[in-house]
DNA sequence: CGCGCGGAAAATATCGACTTTTCCACGCGG
DNA sequence: CCGCGTGGAAAAGTCGATATTTTCCGCGCG
């Protein structure tokens, strides 16, 4: 019994990768929201585990942005801000163009179908309702960046979406986001990047990222943000 | 007594900091071997102090990825090759660039006086044998940057430096790393970017890059490197 | 009436020991 | 002679407790 673990919760190994993919969650999530105070008791009886895990998982959650340490007064859930959105946003465009070009330029056969893939499941999900659908938009955005030999580009690709996708629940849930048109640009972004119009691709996904923008920073501005 | 705690070791507050940074140096100067095991047991006792906050130290070095986590199997320092060599550098270019150009376009006077005055020190440093250069070598760097309103690139820009400059170390302890004319390429990106003179500025400095890189992918084919 | 000082309560950071997993070598069987 | 399974040692991971630090609140002084 190696991969027949899925009981009630997934159980990854170590007890600090189940906290920091949990902790993770709930901050991208907004469950926790900014600026939130994190103690580690709380979160010990939250998370039914000892401090060590939590500390552990709040110090790499201190990595990517989304916890911040204060020096000996403990951790906090990452401030937001509109600074802070822009730059996530502005930072995203540039390094996912990169990623893009490069992952379109090598991608084999099986690059190509796992995209696909990863669009037919989103597609799917999203059709049945959304469930479950977060992930796997993830994972579609990812796909698409795969195929780039590039590990810490794709590292921080992945960092600067959770950061992003952060801002979208605290706009509200993510209420009406499907609402855009969302699904026609992920269609045409996939069909590029599998006919290999590397700058076609680059500009419908910025487009794609820009849009969002513009879109979140207006609901943003309506109070949910200082 | 804020900066004034330099007596023999550096003390800031936490023993987790203290292993971090300790932790840290010892990576990127290639004291502990890239792929080497680190050993909880054996750096709770190198570094005087408990099994967490090593721990803790460990995690962080990983989002910085100078160290890699292993399942179940504990930590080992992040492994060297020459594809991880470019794209750390290419991703230093994209970076730099951008942080740069948003520095110069951004920095007041302050901004530029204390841009003058780290590369005054490291001049000195330099001049004087080279003791205590490098923290005012990457500290030089940062300046440059330091106007730009953008912390997350800012933080990849400093990740990226050590991870760079661990490969100079890795190359031979930055022996005759000076031998070349460093000193006028920093000269000349000071200039230029007191003078806002950003395309200029950028060019020299992304050229300074890639001209230690290739020196540095030199010596490396030597078989410091597989 | 406001400011600053102290002491109590809480939370963090750190330590030491326990539990579980992994690694390695030895010996048995093919 | 080589592969496989077993057993012991070592290391990682985790837990609970302790000590240190910070924070908060009320009291007295200016």
């Amino acid at each position: 019994m190696d991969q027949f673990v899925s009981k009630d919760e997934a159980a990854p190994g170590s007890a600090t990768q189940r906290a920091y993919l949990a902790l993770r969650a709930l901050i991208v999530a907004g469950e926790i929201r900014p600026g939130e105070k994190l103690k580690i008791d709380g979160l010990r009886q939250r998370l039914a585990t000892g401090a060590s895990p939590i500390r552990e998982a709040l110090s790499l959650l201190t990595s990517d942005n989304l916890v911040e340490r204060i020096d000996q007064r403990g951790f906090r859930a990452a401030e937001v801000s509109a600074a802070n959105f822009q730059e996530i946003l502005r930072l995203r465009s540039t390094l996912e163009d990169q990623a893009l070009r490069e992952s379109i330029a090598r991608g084999d056969q099986a690059w190509e179908e796992a995209l696909v893939l990863a669009h037919h499941r989103m597609q799917r999900a999203q059709e049945q309702g959304g469930d479950g659908f977060e992930p796997l938009h993830k994972a579609f955005h990812m796909a698409l960046l795969a195929a780039a030999a590039a590990p810490i580009l794709l590292k921080f690709c992945s960092q600067l979406y959770d950061l992003n996708i952060r801002y979208r629940f605290l706009a509200g849930r993510g209420r009406d986001y499907q609402s855009r048109d969302v699904t026609e640009e992920h269609g045409a972004i996939l069909a590029a990047a599998v006919d290999r119009q590397a700058d076609t691709a680059s500009a419908l996904l910025l487009a794609h990222y820009t849009r969002t923008g513009s879109y979140l920073a207006g609901l943003l501005d309506d109070g949910a943000l200082g």
